[in-house]
DNA sequence: GAATATTTTTGGGCTATCCTAAAATTTTAC
DNA sequence: GTAAAATTTTAGGATAGCCCAAAAATATTC
């Protein structure tokens, strides 16, 4: 069988920068994989072969390189996962970009399916949990520094609740919306989804679903497609897709 | 140099298995090594040659294997990465016992010194912080299988809010003890440290700050020695050091 | 103390990764 | 349209890690 073989971490390396190349130039070229990856261009020759049988990529002797659907949906996992760790190295243990990046790099080859998902659903549960909330997640970057709890615990704890109020206050107002009204960067909680056969199957497949986090990363001025996030997934959603999903933002 | 090369994934595990038998049984033989790990008795003979060639390991054909001082101090700090790791999974995502074990065992060898750190004092935030609190930490667990908040957020924070009170109306009460006070499996935040000259310094150079969680996993009756956990770092105090390290419980 | 059992080492093989250097091919420049 | 430049591939060598089978060393038993 082609894909039968498991992939090693530097098979994953090639497979990531093999995506991102071709994301930015277009095609891959082993010139570029090669300086990408600081790796002896005869090294790319090898790695190519063995992801070429595996029906990873689509490779002939000095031809450009692209990936197969596999190829590409094997990739897109690696780099789920790299983002998700860099995700909370950078969001929650307050590492720097830098830092956070390298780490993400040497940690997705060894991080296990169940621990990404409780990661996943972490990162969700601060952002949405109201007695932590960023506000609280900086805290913890001040601890790091500082080595003390950043303010006075009750007025942070008043100012919680405060805001849970708040939000509770305009939740009674019914401000809920549709995920099409939500601008880039924003973040909000599903409530529901509202369409019809097909495409809640196709929306709901990819991890869209009531309770669940989801940022906007761009949107078209026509408002078609939305690009968002949910659990550390990118989505590129139809206008009729994301005017279905009723969100909460946060 | 002897120490020079850099240690392998694998030369970790083998570092680390020789600890856990030569503590289990009081001397590492191959066949303990090898039965623990699974492998090839051979590939035992072929790890230990280059752990010798390190000056890691005291090791001469047919005979017991044992950690040189050195050995033993990159044997420890592997440990407690596999430990931080762990303990990080199954306190905070709440992932369960075997699967916090093995993903620790798996990444134990990728994670940055930096990275690590900053677990740590994750961990320590979030024991430390009222806003957060062992509490909230379970509250997550409960997210994770039901997908909803465990229970009414206004209620959760006016507890918290509580909670905090509480600890303060003790505070004033001065409830702040020494280290000698506490029983196995208390946590508490250093205070002060107060000890003179040479254990003074001993002790802060492992790691005993004030600010720093501490928690007593062992103490004699006698009191001496007491087992310490600070910083991921395992720690045993003589009595006299314990008494001079003031803390306030949590 | 000799025969047997166990443990450890040696020797040989396999895979994966990387490198350098040389050959093959494609691209570019005139 | 061909020669030079750049790129890619092949070939050969190195290291690391793992395995197995068989030999060597050590322990155990009678």
């Amino acid at each position: 069988m082609a894909g039968s073989k498991s992939l090693t971490a530097s098979l994953e390396d090639y497979l990531e920068a093999i995506f991102h190349v071709a994301a930015e130039k277009g095609a891959a070229r082993a010139k570029d994989i090669s300086k990408r990856m600081k790796v002896n261009s005869s090294s790319v020759t090898g790695a190519l072969r063995a992801l070429a049988e595996r029906g990873l990529v689509n490779y002939a002797p000095y031809d450009l390189v692209t990936l197969t659907p596999e190829g590409m949906g094997v990739a897109e996992d690696v780099i789920r996962r790299h983002e998700v760790l860099r995700d909370f190295f950078v969001k929650v243990l307050a590492v720097d970009e830098a830092e956070g990046e390298e780490g993400a790099c040497k940690m997705e080859h060894a991080v296990s399916r169940n621990i990404l998902e409780r990661l996943v659903q972490y990162i969700d549960f601060l952002e949405s949990c109201p007695r932590a909330g960023s506000k609280w997640i900086q805290g913890f970057g001040h601890y790091c520094n500082v080595g003390e709890n950043a303010e006075d615990c009750e007025r942070c704890i008043t100012l919680c609740l405060d805001e849970l109020k708040k939000r509770r206050e305009s939740a009674e107002g019914e401000i809920n919306v549709s995920l099409i009204d939500l601008k880039p960067g924003q973040k909000a909680k599903i409530v529901a989804i509202k369409s019809r056969g097909s495409t809640n199957k196709r929306v709901t497949d990819m991890g869209v679903e009531p309770g669940a986090m989801i940022e906007v990363e761009r949107a078209a001025l026509s408002g078609d497609p939305v690009d968002v996030k949910v659990k550390g997934y990118h989505l590129s959603l139809r206008k009729d897709e994301a005017l279905g999903i009723i969100v909460e933002p946060q």
